[in-house]
DNA sequence: AGGCTTTTGTTCACGGCTAGAGCATAAACT
DNA sequence: AGTTTATGCTCTAGCCGTGAACAAAAGCCT
């Protein structure tokens, strides 16, 4: 029932090895050995060889510390320069942005593109991208994260009701040779596949605003509204992965029918659309992300409407859940920022009286729309970081010790350019 | 972030006894050791060392196998005669029942009492007995679980509002001296307070219908309508404890004023409650259980309107969460019997269109009424069945290996009387 | 400049743990 | 009664983290 537990000496090792790589992780490889030692009730001998052990393995590389106090000077274990690399990929309606990331979070955006809204349109050319930089990076891809904005079914089965996806077999069209383009590279693993609003959650448990919070909820506006709730750090994706739908309840009262199928579900009535709607333009189809940013700055009564009804929808959900913060990201954070008095206004009275001493506080996501990419980077470390993650590096990267010469050139070269 | 994850040797055989004494808890003591050890991949050897150690501390006993096949018969390990005890109690509107549990899940009811329904009324004689109880039970208790039909705020303040009951501290009145009744012995533990709901799908998860369900919802149904989220085998409690009240959501499109001062909730369209008001009989103040039964059984009309609402909502719940299972108990198990029909005709148009062709089954719950008790039950075992929580018992048994006479006949006397 | 203090990295003997092999045990099968 | 089969028990080997002693590398003080 619970996860991660050691049972053999073995494993004790193993579990350690990720317990030190994911606190390097998580702290953005700010955090000394020295201090990675204490936070980590670990004997000094011990950190001493399991470093030694990682930096073998080519997964960390010291540096000096840049400040010293009194003492012998530490160092800083941070990402070995041909280390673990994931590609995480934000696909929006309209366009997509590839990035490299490292261990410890550091990210290089590698390629972004437009595209026409179509399957084809927007995989074909991702695909290709994702093989070419595949195949410079090499062994050091350890994953592939793909961020989407809809509903992700289990395996990557992927419905966008307003661009007319139906059950698109992303990863199949991510790794399916293009005409004219790259084929994916052999060894280079399935892209794994997930929903924009969950992986920006996850990166607001890990980078953001939801760090530390046993139960938060998690609101991305965009077009229309996604919703998850964050415990202990991770988004509950649901049982067949299509869990972050919190937009799909009937929480305002509408009666109009919802491209999901539904009727009044309280997502139309927050996003892009609904901001549209409200003065009249034409709206859905994924279109108008100007025209809704134009409505944002220029229409406090449309603005104003469309916080209302967020916040009424966030009364109900911290009603249901009892969560420790709420965080908005995309449009969500200027809706808070322009219109955070009108939210708050519906916030309060659909609250249980049990919760208006001490409601949850609501804050803009720190990450603004870098949240789903840098959430897609999270999804790939997530995996990584396991015993199991570990095990398949080492058994592909045997004689990582020596740096080969060849290796460094072809595969440093591409990270930085 | 990642829970039970031992770091070093001593660590190590700590996190195995607890894995053994876990797998024995869950299964019901049904399990040969034989069994256990190949299910948790233990060596004959280590299992051999860890099972004549528990049995030393005093919480495991072995009996022979009832079955054989062919080889040396294998011995069952279960509950220790004298070994650790659980009390549970499940305190509903108008009555309380106490019962004592034993490691592996064994019930033993000690006390059924009506009472009024007020604070002292209620808890007064409640903790009277599990003074009592407690006394005689002696070192064996390692916990007082107690299940309420409110929200249980962080450290035991609840709120019933159709009560009356305002932030009324539990533990406190429980572990009060009552005016000729007995005061708490020393060294009996705080009890610990959890809602009914979250209790009840705690039960499920562990001993009912939502066990492997890695994401379930669970829906309880008394007066009013209770329902949590489980994740992982876990109720998602939320920050402060409150979060079991997915009933406080405006789901069914109603306006009336719902006692916990919000608007529409969707809980007072399914309950008693409603049944009585649909009928036209009065409701409200924890009162009329009898006749929300004869409701139920006589009048197919306000059942099959209750289970409509019920539907409409458990579309909503599962839209948003995508769970595997959702679970009823409760009135919830005879709405679901009765007019399963009539909540399905709810249930479907409300679901995203990507979810009909395969909708999370509903399921009514297998444990009855008994669920919330048995939830208290597992969770007083799921703090013990921890490293820290064995090593307690541990040090306040030194001599448990060698059964002392006297303690044999105070303590199994009162168990199985 | 030289010695002292402070902090960290390294090495190694020690105790604890599990794995696995070999042997003992106790039943069912032939 | 002997054989087969599965399990329990015992002991050695190998691995792991601890903690102490020692080495190293800086800042601080005189």
């Amino acid at each position: 029932m619970f996860v991660n537990g050691a049972t053999t000496s073995g494993e004790l090792r193993a579990h350690n090895r990720v317990r030190l790589l994911r606190a390097v992780h998580d702290c953005g490889a700010t955090r000394t050995r020295s201090q990675l030692t204490r936070d980590l009730h670990l004997a000094r001998g011990t950190a001493s060889v399991l470093v030694a052990g990682l930096v073998e393995d080519g997964l960390l590389h010291e540096e000096p510390a840049p400040e010293h106090t009194r003492g012998r000077p530490t160092q800083v274990p941070g990402p070995h320069p041909y280390g673990p690399v994931a590609l995480a990929v934000d696909v929006r309606e309209d366009a997509w942005e590839l990035a490299a990331c490292e261990l410890g979070g550091r990210v290089t955006v590698l390629e972004v593109r437009p595209h026409d809204g179509t399957p084809q349109g927007a995989l074909g050319s991702l695909g290709a991208a994702i093989a070419t930089h595949g195949r410079r990076l090499g062994h050091r891809v350890i994953g592939i994260g793909v961020a989407l904005a809809g509903p992700v079914r289990h395996g990557g089965l992927v419905d966008i009701a307003h661009l007319g996806w139906r059950a698109v077999d992303v990863p199949a069209l991510l790794t399916a040779p293009s005409p004219g383009g790259d084929a994916a590279p052999e060894g280079l693993r399935a892209p794994v596949v997930g929903n924009d609003t969950a992986l920006a959650a996850l990166a607001e448990a890990r980078r953001g605003r939801l760090q530390g919070a046993g139960v938060g909820l998690h609101l991305h506006v965009d077009f229309d509204l996604g919703g998850v709730l964050v415990v202990d750090g991770r988004p509950v994706a649901g049982a067949g992965g299509t869990g972050a739908e919190f937009g799909h309840m009937p929480l305002t009262g509408g009666d109009r029918l919802c491209p999901c199928g539904a009727v009044g579900c309280w997502g139309m009535d927050v996003g892009a659309n609904a901001l549209l709607r409200q003065v009249g333009l034409a709206y859905g189809g994924g279109r108008g992300r100007e025209q809704a940013e134009h409505v944002l700055a220029t229409s406090p009564a449309a603005v104003e409407a469309t916080a209302r009804a967020l916040g009424r929808g966030i009364a109900a959900l911290v009603n249901a859940h009892d969560p420790e913060v709420v965080t908005l990201s995309g449009h969500g954070v200027e809706l808070w920022e322009r219109a955070g008095q009108a939210l708050l206004e519906a916030y309060e009275p659909g609250l249980m009286a049990i919760r208006r001493d001490r409601p949850p506080r609501i804050e803009g996501s720190a990450l603004g729309w870098r949240g789903s990419l840098l959430g897609a980077m999270e999804s790939v470390f997530d995996a990584f970081l396991t015993t199991e993650g570990l095990e398949l590096w080492r058994k592909s990267h045997p004689d990582q010790g020596r740096d080969t010469p060849e290796q460094q050139s072809v595969t440093h070269s591409t990270l930085d350019g």
